[in-house]
RNA sequence: CGGGGCGUAGCGCAGUCCGGUAGCGCACCUGGUUUGGGACCAGGUGGUCGCAGGUUCGAAUCCUGUCACCCCGACCA
């Protein structure tokens, strides 16, 4: 084991091949037997367990409630909108069966053909159009209106190419979808998300992101717009962190669903849909890590505080006991997640590189030394700076550092962000600068044709036209027409 | 679907050119010494060498076929 940590050594020249590394290690997740998939283990799913607890909290204070809706989608349903079919079609799995039987040649079992369905089913790539064909029969009037509900799901896109929590075939997310009778109350829902995702990424995550809407190009499948938080990654990509539709009435056209309006005319329902993913999780260890490990911002860590004894036998162990138990439970009074680490099978040394790679924010060790000098050492995971300190009060010192931390977490990520924000003004130009990572800031003429020229000779795509900052017009970087606004261009995961 | 790689112990790999007893490191088990930054010593467990054919006295190794997986593209609300 200790060799096999020591691998995780300084980050390679392939940034993606560290990434995976430092997820299996740090005891994420691991690969699955079934293709593009992957395990999402306990320490990796706490994480998300915490993330979803806040999201949802923030989901139910801005009047949403939760409902499931089936795994399994009729075909026909999701060819009922056009656009909406057209970006999903060739990434999903199809269930065409429902019998298994034993193989006449005697090994193993084989489809029944007996058993082929009428209807194929798909298994959901994302849920508009169940959703949608449910809310027909829940919608009559505005009195019903509006109907904001959130799922938490897991959805199957069967990609090309995976990447642990960044792009697996199945992922587990969240996804809202609200019902509105005006244009401008669901627009409103719209942003609102967006700012719930922008706080989320802020206060939780440590992750500075930008809030902007989408090129029609990146545009969701069967949205009017998209709303984006985008940030970016230490190697200089950007992700797409999370997304908010406006829909405007396509689903409600494409699934027939009406409401009464005070007039007593019949409307069609304004719709929105927004969602974030296990993908934040990717967000999180790419914005965060070093070449020690995972760097978790303290309001996400699952352990925020690991304290491990130093001893020489059972006695000054059993000493030590004494002493720690009173700060375990002061430290979990104040609300403070801590996990006394007295396991005899491992070394102390081994204690504190497991416990960075796996990115707990503060470390206390304790000997007999400490004992005698009533004092801990004490290490945070954000600089790696050790010190000493009195051990009277120890807890209350944690508590204040803990958010000390998650504070110069996000300041760290938001300099390094910055830094990798420039602005530029011609195609040549931007022929150099995006080959060094970044956002880049350019004048772009709106249009498709332009974009696609860019990704096509760059592989760079706008990742949005941002929403707040500088909005003076300029001329288009490639065609030399008009452009109301800098827009970011990236090269993206 | 194109281009490249790989398949040998739980994990990471050597051995393949040139056929001849299945190897190494880590992990695991036992005993002992250790314990303030990834312990050490000694002993031990664990393999139909991806699968199917073929050549041969003999195949991880040579030949044919096939199946996985990985990387780079294409694809990715």
């Amino acid at each position: 084991m200790a060799k096999e940590l020591k691998d995780l050594t300084k980050r390679s020249e392939n940034y993606s091949q560290w990434y995976d590394d430092l997820v299996i290690k740090a005891d994420l997740a691991e690969r699955s037997a079934v293709r593009g998939c992957m395990v999402i283990k306990p320490y990796g799913y706490a994480i998300w367990e915490k993330m979803q607890h806040e999201l949802d909290r923030m989901f139910k204070e801005t009047g949403h409630q939760n409902a499931y809706f089936p795994l399994l989608i009729p075909k026909s349903f999701l060819s009922k909108e056009a656009e909406h079919v057209e970006g999903f079609a060739k990434e999903c799995a199809v269930v065409t069966h429902h019998r298994l039987m034993n193989s006449p040649d005697g090994n193993g079992v084989v489809v029944d053909p007996e058993s082929k369905l009428e209807e194929e089913l798909i298994i959901r790539p994302t849920s508009e159009t169940i959703i949608w064909n449910t809310y027909r029969g829940w919608i009559n009037s505005y009195r019903d209106l509006p109907i904001l509900i959130n799922q938490w799901a897991n959805v199957m896109r069967w990609e090309m190419r995976t990447r642990m929590f960044l792009r697996t075939a199945e992922f587990l997310w969240q996804e809202g979808h609200t019902a509105h009778a005006t244009r401008e109350e669901a627009l409103e829902e719209v942003l609102r998300m967006l700012n719930i995702y922008n706080d989320f990424a802020h206060n939780y995550m440590a992750l500075p992101v930008i809030k902007g809407v989408k090129s029609p190009n990146e545009r969701f499948a069967g949205a009017l717009d998209t709303y984006t938080i985008e940030a970016m990654m230490q190697d200089g990509k950007a992700l797409q962190a999370g997304t908010s539709h406006f829909l405007g009435q396509n689903f409600a056209k494409a699934f027939d669903v009406t409401f009464i309006n005070k007039e007593n005319k019949p409307e069609l329902v304004w719709a929105t849909s927004w969602g974030v993913s296990t993908r934040l999780m990717g967000a999180l260890i790419m914005s965060h890590s070093d070449d020690n490990g995972l760097v978790l911002p303290p309001h996400l860590a699952p352990i925020q505080c690991v304290i491990v004894p130093i001893y020489k036998n059972s006695e000054q162990l059993a000493q030590i006991t004494e002493h720690v138990e009173p700060i375990v439970k002061e430290l979990r009074a104040l609300g403070v997640s801590v996990k006394y680490d007295n396991a005899e099978n491992r070394r102390p040394g081994f204690k504190f590189a497991d416990y960075e790679l796996k990115g707990v924010p503060v470390r206390l060790a304790i000997g007999a030394r400490d004992i005698e000098n009533g004092t801990v050492e004490l290490m945070r995971r954000d600089t790696l700076e050790k010190q000493v300190e009195p051990l009277e009060g120890i807890a209350q010192y944690v508590k204040g550092l803990l958010e000390e931390i998650q504070n110069n977490i996000y300041q760290k990520a938001l300099r390094r962000r910055n830094e990798m924000i420039r602005e530029v003004n011609s195609y040549d130009e931007f022929k150099v600068e995006i080959e060094k990572g970044g956002f880049l800031l350019c004048h772009w003429d709106g249009t498709p044709e332009t974009e696609e020229k860019i990704k096509a000779e760059t592989k760079a795509t706008i990742r949005c036209i941002p929403l707040d900052g500088d909005k003076t017009p300029g001329l288009c970087m490639v065609t030399g027409k008009p452009s109301k606004q800098r827009v970011i261009f990236a090269r993206s995961y």
